[in-house]
DNA sequence: CCCTCAGGTATCGCATTGCAATACTCTAGT
DNA sequence: ACTAGAGTATTGCAATGCGATACCTGAGGG
């Protein structure tokens, strides 16, 4: 149980205070215009009830029993169970054909669906991504910011995909990724040492980059380069460029990335032959 | 405006029943042994209510307003500006950067990612469907049956994919596509009936067939050969196989899918090449 | 330039509605 | 056979969410 799922946060963050951050920051204290939005009389208890059991499924790898949810999210049985009933009748959860136990049911799906129809970035990007791949013929991701962790939208496998880890809705930190570096450069610094010291630094590899002095020179030298260059960050023997994506404000709400293997490709050759298009596809979709 | 997503139903189907069906079938009337369970004292409206705002998206192909969404779920402004408010605390929806207007929320894919991650099926298909693709180079998808739809839950591009919509979550109907012919094909005859009259079967090429009378004859095929065939019913120029997964009661619950170009193709030789291969892989999958 | 309209946000009282407690059924394990 | 664990159902009371209403802002338009 409690399998290593990446850093997804239990509970969840602020909602409109990402849009004020860059006037008040300075410190690297975000300004929480509104104290705790769980207490506002605006908030929806049993919203939120409702998603914490359907959030229940983030901390296992098995189908999960009422008293499982209802220990998870320390909600009552009764409560856990008529919720249950309800998602179930709605098609958020099924029952698991053959174990018992509840898992996520197929109705979610159509949310992604619309996620990736109406999210603006993801639409914009992916055609120039398909490009991409098409130019590289390695794998391409675009990659969406949440706080301190890039959530992956789109994936588009290279040629030889083993591993299964290359799923729509992972999400890798901030803090060791290319496309974490590419964020954090076009940041403040004030905001990069937030980030950086609210993130707690696992090791995913040896060569993983956990100490401060070392995080902060390789978000230096992007910033001077306009990509980023990760070795064996997340996985052994590879290699990926990431460029940040800017929104109309100028802020990086996501990043691309290119990733290939150390087998094939020294570092120099990576960088010169494909960086200029990653800057390329990454202007166009950001329109910067 | 209500843009032509294909057949997501507004509003979904009943929980248990599914499991019943059999036993009691003989004219195709699915009886529902619980009769509406959203009257049921066990059934959470606000639940519905939020989940009804957060489908709202399905309709729409822009980011919605509020009223938007006030008049797509019949809730008054008040109950969705609440609504709203939480579900955006939670991450569930966000505001459009450019334009103005709210969109689904990133934390939705944490969700999709428990799909695939729990999802027995999911889980037991996609090293062998990426396996089967190696095989063919063309594009292999895993869909799950939801009543009258198939819905894709793993779609592995062939080589020069170039349309955006081989997107998960994306939904085709059961009654003129490979998968949901190889569906039918393990069914009794009362029960394809039933889906084929409760289908409303829109043409989606010129080649798509619409008459019962080929529709039946399409099914008696398929349980013959132990795989569907379908030319061009969806996409034009476009050669499917499919095949049923069944799960431990041997009912089918999925399929999987290959899709190939009748420019390269003739419909003889991409089932001699492949049907071999997609049954095999079905039962393995199956475990049938 | 002021008015209006559309969109978003906030407040409050009342009754709807969902939770805790409890009890019942079923299956599996010892 | 008894116990434990899982799922399901019912009921009373009060927490909680909805409707009505009002306020704020910016964008057009006369």
């Amino acid at each position: 149980m409690r399998a290593r799922t990446p850093h997804r946060p239990a509970r969840p963050a602020q909602p409109s205070t990402t849009s004020v951050a860059l006037g008040t920051a300075g410190t690297g204290q975000v300004e929480t215009t509104r104290a705790d939005p769980r207490q506002d009389p605006l908030f929806v208890q049993s919203i939120d009830r409702a998603l914490q059991v359907l959030s229940a499924f983030h901390e296992t790898s098995r189908p999960l029993t009422l008293q499982d949810i209802s220990r998870i999210t320390g909600l009552g049985r009764s409560a856990v169970q008529r919720m249950i009933f309800t998602l179930r009748a709605l098609g958020y959860i099924d029952r698991d054909p053959d174990d018992r136990g509840y898992v996520p049911g197929l109705r979610i799906l159509d949310h992604t669906l619309d996620f990736q129809r109406l999210n603006p970035v993801v639409v914009k990007a992916n055609p120039i991504l398909l490009e991409l791949r098409r130019m590289t013929r390695e794998r391409v991701d675009l990659s969406l910011r949440d706080d301190l962790r890039l959530v992956y939208a789109t994936r588009l496998q290279s040629k030889r995909e083993i591993l299964t880890s290359t799923l729509i809705g992972n999400s890798v930190p901030l803090f060791c990724t290319s496309g974490g570096w590419a964020i954090m450069a076009h940041l403040d610094q004030a905001e990069v040492e937030d980030i950086l010291h609210r993130s707690d630094r696992i090791r995913h590899t040896p060569h993983t980059l956990t100490d401060l002095r070392d995080l902060r020179r390789a978000v230096a030298e992007t910033r001077e380069r306009g990509y980023a260059v990760a070795r064996e960050q997340i996985l052994t023997g590879e290699i990926a460029l990431g460029v940040a994506i800017l929104n109309a404000q100028g802020d990086p709400v996501a990043a691309i990335h290119l990733a290939g293997s150390l087998a094939e490709w020294s570092r120099e050759d990576f960088e010169k032959q494909f960086a200029p298009l990653m800057i390329q596809a990454a202007r166009t979709i950001g329109r910067a």
